[in-house]
DNA sequence: CCTTGATCATGC
DNA sequence: GCATGATCAAGG
């Protein structure tokens, strides 16, 4: 995505909200417009689209590693698609699983806990009805996981890995945890990745990620934008 | 209508 | 392939 000018990486997470309110309420359209951008006419060619269009946006400076998007004040940025009735459309995709068994993995020192410490929260309708280039961006809100969802994160995260661990990735479906849970996130279904296994031996399986369930983000909503 | 499994684009 | 940004689309 070429720009006319990206943003600086904002040093505080005041000039990081500032930033964001001042796109509450554009469309997608003027947002692209004044970045010297086209939107996209087809968004399922375009899936990532409208985050990346943000990061430009706000300044976001991880590009495509597993690190905050705002390095400086270390905050991941996250879009909401947000349906008719102010529901997330969509579940929440957190970062890639890691299948291999590594030394002293720990919930404090996941990418999962490091990701999500402080996310800035950018809602975006995503109703259907709505033209792509036409649609808005809503208010942002600040969020740290309280301890109640701290816990609920961990728990999840902890149960998940330990099946990994053990070799059981392939017991593993998106019906487990509560908050978080594990889908594909893969080129296509044939692709593969090394994972632990039962007898140590090494093993292949589906690349998968971590996603947070619509129904733990539509309770951010209610927290914070409401 | 919602969830699950699958998929699209991009940079290294 | 891996990690980022995510949404699509079939089936329950």
């Amino acid at each position: 995505m070429s720009t006319y000018s990206a943003t600086p990486p904002p040093r505080s997470e005041k000039t990081l909200i500032d930033n964001a309110d001042r796109l509450a309420g554009k469309t997608l359209r003027q947002i692209a417009y004044e970045m010297g951008l086209t939107v996209p006419a087809d968004q399922s060619h375009a899936k990532g689209w409208i985050g990346e269009l943000m990061e430009l946006c706000l300044g976001a400076t991880a590009s495509s590693r597993p690190e905050p998007d705002f390095q400086y004040i270390g905050v991941e940025l996250k879009t909401l698609p947000i349906n008719h009735i102010g529901k997330p459309k969509e579940s929440t995709y957190v970062c890639t699983v890691p299948l291999t068994v590594e030394a002293d993995i720990s919930w404090s020192g996941s990418v999962v806990k490091r990701k999500l410490s402080r996310v800035l929260w950018l809602p975006v309708e995503a109703d259907a009805s709505i033209e792509f280039a036409q649609r808005r961006i809503g208010s942002a809100f600040l969020w740290s996981p309280d301890a109640q969802q701290e816990t609920d994160l961990r728990t999840d995260w902890q149960e998940l890995m330990d099946m990994i661990h053990m070799g059981e990735i392939d017991k593993i479906s998106s019906q487990h945890g509560k908050v978080l849970q594990i889908r594909p996130k893969a080129v296509n279904a044939r692709a593969l990745t090394k994972t632990a296994t039962a007898t140590g031996e090494p093993g292949f399986t589906l690349p998968r990620g971590f996603y947070l369930r619509t129904s733990f983000t539509h309770n951010l909503l209610t927290m914070y934008a409401g």
